[in-house]
DNA sequence: TGTTGACATGGAGTACACTTCAGGGATTAC
DNA sequence: GTAATCCCTGAAGTGTACTCCATGTCAACA
């Protein structure tokens, strides 16, 4: 698959997917002999990943431990865990304090429609 | 209340709470002749909603439109309005896929901890 | 009256995550 | 064979949200 159909398929920017694999977040995606990207089902994998992830707003240098430790070996299965386990709690806290934004929006639109009917 | 106290009763730098003022998602503070802030009940309110709603994600240009909306008087209600909706909308998208990047996290990490557990 | 310390402003600097650009190969279409 | 098209890399540029800095004012205290 080339870089433009992965673009494609996951609608992001060839440019966004070369600078996921120099940061790091995606590892050294499998190329052929005059180094044109060709994604690999495992490169796709991580590509997905890079994506969800990031979505969420989970931080780049986060993504790219995570992927070097999994180029590390298994000795880092500890490692690799416990990064997860923080980033979840990050994302955690981060859905918490949207909800209580969401609570203060819908209390704030409330009033604003209440005064609007009022003002027929 | 004088900037620092602000500072210290929120959790947030001094500095933030010019720019945040420079940048609009605060209306301009009540000062002495001497120009020196001194926050009353009402800066105190939009200190706190301007800290929600950005830990929450939203935008400084969407709040700055929306304060400016407010200072604008009574005719802007139906465009604060809309603005709030779509400002919620994203909230609850971004909420979303929050839920979605814990539930890969979770289901990754229940992995690691199996195979951890089988290798002792 | 001189020094200290809190606060002011405008502007420069920083961190993060892209995004754009310049300059060059390789393939394909004619 | 050459023009068009797609891809490559390294480096510079951009947008957002702060954060830091130089310089200056002012009130209070020794």
């Amino acid at each position: 698959m080339t870089i433009t159909e992965v673009s494609e398929k996951y609608g992001i920017s060839v440019d966004t997917l070369r600078y996921y694999e120099k940061a790091g977040i995606i590892p050294r995606v499998t190329r052929n002999k005059s180094g044109i990207r060709n994604y690999q089902e495992e490169d796709l994998q991580w590509v997905q990943l890079a994506i969800w992830m990031r979505r969420a707003g989970l931080p780049i240098d986060a993504l790219a431990k995570y992927v070097k430790l999994n180029l590390a070996g298994e000795d880092t299965l500890p490692q690799r865990v416990e990064l997860l386990k923080t980033q979840r709690l990050d994302l955690e806290r981060q859905r918490q304090e949207i909800g209580e934004a969401m609570t203060i929006l819908d209390r704030k639109i409330q009033k604003y429609e209440e005064r609007l009917k009022n003002n027929t």
